[in-house]
DNA sequence: TGTACATCAGTGAACGCGCGTTCACTGATGTAC
DNA sequence: TGTACATCAGTGAACGCGCGTTCACTGATGTAC
């Protein structure tokens, strides 16, 4: 039952969907391929017509995850026009109690980083990638700063940003899951022209 | 082939500190009983005489390395007298080359911050109380800053701590991973009377 | 345009393996008399 | 203090299960003539 090429590259992108919030639920290493592929309407067998491996599915789920959060935090620093306005748009979105509430369809950095660190060098380059243009948006909003001092700068909003998710999500407290992100947005956008 | 009771006692401790060093090198998903009890040096069948299920010797090996880092970065604090200065020592010591690259010895956070945020309410909650150690620690050396504000503060501290280690380790470029340390450090130290 | 054959996406069974957990067994330690 | 028995830390085999990966097979699509 051969399909047509186009859905075949159409099946290709329902199983890198279907990971990216499989693995961002679940784990990289408790999530197991059959699931992914059941997630994505297939059997687990169809596999490595498309894959050479897990790790390779791994690597193209978390660049898809980082687009997709990248492109959102662009959208939302496009939505206002001034430096400082746009910055504050996009931390207010990325330190969010719904960002904190839905780690399947957030950042892969938050969901995923201890893992990362650990993965094949071909998914720590996507997250390298990700993380740089994660950076970028950040510089972008630090007005009054120099190009060189804020791209330096914007590493450590980004550190500030992916730790406080993390944590605001290991916290068994509301209340001070709560009191992690706002101290965050507080440091990011307090600093941003200092 | 019993053993005398403080020799359990012993064996116990040895799993836990096996199990420290395990879950945090390789992750605790991809880490087998066997491997742990194997790097203690006893068989795997044993295990059950001393901890109810992997996920009870997950809380104890995550209580036991936090309080390990954290009595590391309260002697690192003690070695200075002014706050600010202990402040500097805890925070360099922590975004550290060194920690970067020992990661089995390091804060259990950093080396396994998203799957603590899946684990299950008793290692939530010591990690919790661990992360508030090291929060109360940063707090203590925020001088010229209300204690209310300082422990707000503090949150945020930690956070881009915890984040920039996760980082640091995942990024593929040494330079990058040197400068997201250094940014993270400079952020810290920066803002402490700000 | 029509026919014959090669391709290959997807299925479902199977591979060897390691997982967390259980259990019968061992023998030295702890305890009761 | 000495003896008889219960306890239990640790061993090693076994449980059922799911893992990543492979493979024979299917049948519709793509391609060559």
């Amino acid at each position: 039952m051969r399909k047509l090429r186009e859905e075949a590259a159409e099946t290709r992108r329902r199983i890198i969907a279907a990971a990216t919030t499989e693995f961002r639920r679940q784990g990289i290493a408790a999530t197991g391929l059959a699931e992914v592929m059941a997630a994505a309407g297939l059997t687990h067998g169809g596999f490595y017509r498309h894959f050479a491996s897990k790790g390779a599915l791994v690597a193209e789920a978390c660049a898809a995850a980082l687009a997709t959060v990248t492109a959102r935090m662009e959208a939302a620093a496009a939505s206002r026009k001034l430096p400082r306005k746009r910055l504050k748009a996009a931390v207010e979105r990325y330190l969010s109690a719904a960002h904190r509430d839905t780690p399947a369809e957030g950042g892969p950095l938050a969901a995923l980083g201890s893992e990362l660190a650990r993965a094949d060098p071909a998914t720590r380059e996507e997250a390298t990638a990700g993380f740089l243009e994660l950076a970028d948006i950040i510089a972008d909003g630090l007005d009054g700063v120099r190009p060189r001092a804020a791209s330096e700068r914007s590493l450590a909003a980004v550190a500030t940003m992916v730790g406080a998710l993390t944590l605001s999500r290991i916290v068994t407290d509301a209340a001070l899951s709560d009191a992690i992100l706002r101290s965050a947005r507080q440091q990011i956008l307090d600093a941003r022209s200092g």
